[in-house]
DNA sequence: TCTGGGGTCCTAGGACCC
DNA sequence: TCTGGGGTCCTAGGACCC
């Protein structure tokens, strides 16, 4: 039996989601901005209309909002996670085969509904998760991964798909193939693009049909695989659970640069307490914390970055041992006299808390570091974020270190102060 | 003035072993 | 003068994704 992939892409997702709490924007040009402000990370159709390009900075097309009357929002990270966990479950009310692959994006395995009219089954499904969250989807399908998501591009894009398209039937792929540009297909990036645009080879269909040995030179065993997913041979196969996390990453630019050990070691210790955090929600720890500081890459004199590793002894995944690490690693790679733009903490050698190596001579009260814990991350989901905190997080109301997030909109689902209210 | 953050996989090359 | 070869493990860096 031959598979049948669909994935079911959120359109404009963190526009959507804005909309959802604030039809006003229905219609409008709107563009949501990453943290700290910085760079465009999604936009209305009408924000594209303007030529806005997705990841660009936005201090480049402050004349472009300004003059088209653009609507521009902080990203609220926490909205676009619930809206997400909503749209997820819709889906899987009508397939129980889904791997989630993005917070915007499902794959659905479809392989046991041959006897269906498949178009219109997802036709189906994209109007019923538009009814339940308010999210507009768009769905293409095909034999493979890769074919299922140059379908779903040109779903979005063309009026006669209306959001839905099926190109499991191989007469429709040279026509298909041929309109994707070879950029745009999963898991060409710009380097490999450059080559493959110079050796000429520009769309989905002459990459199809390239020489698998030329490819594999330049872009190695990925670059065969993608040739076979786009011929229709299974290489990418569905994932419905994910494997557990192998590195825990938490990192932020500074809106302000800092320049002193101890407003850097309040930004570490707020890294190391997050990341802590979402350890013990994986139920892990970890063997390995690294921390790194860095000036900013823009600048080309004076460029300062430097990482520091420690190895645990016993792998760990309690807030305060963790911290006491990371604040001397701090101390030994710590520069005066720079201006430090970004800094983070990452956690590396994961192993599930079930199955901590016992030291001979560890010496610390496991028992007890675990308890604590756990009363802790209890009175912070409870109370909020940061209602317990370590006096190395820092006691100042607003921090240096915070990034700037000036046109946030509301939590609306995941904050009670912020429901959504009602206007007669 | 102002350029995100969190991941994954693959490969090449060095260290080390016998 | 002449300095093996094959295997494994680890790491750094590059490429990609959203």
């Amino acid at each position: 039996m031959s598979s049948i992939f669909a994935l079911a892409d959120c359109n404009n997702f963190y526009v959507s989601c804005e909309r959802v709490f604030n039809p006003k924007l229905i219609g409008k040009p709107v563009i949501v901005l990453s943290n700290n402000d910085g760079c465009v990370v999604a936009r209305s159709e009408e924000a594209k209309s303007f030529g806005i390009k997705m990841g660009v900075p936005v201090f480049k097309i402050e004349d472009i909002i300004k003059a088209n009357n653009i609507l521009v929002y902080s990203s609220n990270y926490s909205l676009y996670g619930d809206m997400s966990q909503r749209v997820m479950n819709s889906l899987k009310e009508f397939v129980p085969k889904i791997e989630i692959y993005s917070i915007d994006e499902a794959f659905l395995d479809l392989s046991d509904f041959g006897n269906y009219d498949i178009t219109k089954y997802c036709r189906e499904i994209k109007k019923t998760v538009e009814k339940w969250t308010g999210i507009p989807i768009s769905i293409g399908i095909s034999s493979t991964k890769t074919l299922a998501k140059i379908a779903n591009r040109i779903a979005k894009k063309s009026k006669k798909a209306k959001g839905v398209l099926d190109l499991t039937e191989n007469t429709f792929h040279k026509q298909a193939l041929e309109s994707v540009g070879v950029s745009d297909v999963w898991g060409v990036g710009r380097s490999y693009s450059d080559f493959l645009t110079k050796s000429g080879i520009n769309n989905a269909m002459q990459l199809r049909d390239a020489d698998s040995n030329y490819i594999k030179q330049k872009m190695g065993i990925e670059g065969v695989r993608l040739i076979n997913e786009l011929k229709g041979t299974l290489c990418y196969s569905l994932e419905e659970s994910p494997p557990p996390k192998k590195g825990i990453t938490v990192s932020r630019s500074f809106k302000t640069p800092i320049k002193t050990i101890d407003n850097l070691s309040e930004a570490i210790a707020n890294f190391i307490s997050i990341g802590a955090g979402k350890l013990r929600k994986e139920k892990a720890s970890s063997g390995e914390v690294s921390i790194f500081i860095m000036t900013s890459r823009f600048n080309k004199e004076g460029y300062y970055s430097k990482s520091k590793k420690y190895i645990l002894a016993v792998p760990s995944n309690d807030t305060s041992e963790l911290l006491s690490f990371a604040l001397k690693s701090l101390r030994e790679i710590f520069k005066k006299n720079c201006t430090y733009k970004r800094a983070g903490i990452m956690f590396g050698k994961i192993v599930s808390e079930k199955y901590v190596q016992q030291d001979l001579f560890d010496n610390k009260n496991r028992k007890r570091s675990k308890k604590l814990m756990e009363t802790l991350d209890k009175i912070n989901i409870k109370m909020g974020t940061s209602t317990i905190k370590y006096a190395a997080q820092g006691l100042s109301g607003n921090p240096g270190w915070k990034p700037a997030c000036k046109r946030r909109s509301k939590r609306y689902t995941t904050d009670w102060n912020s429901l959504p209210e009602v206007i007669s």
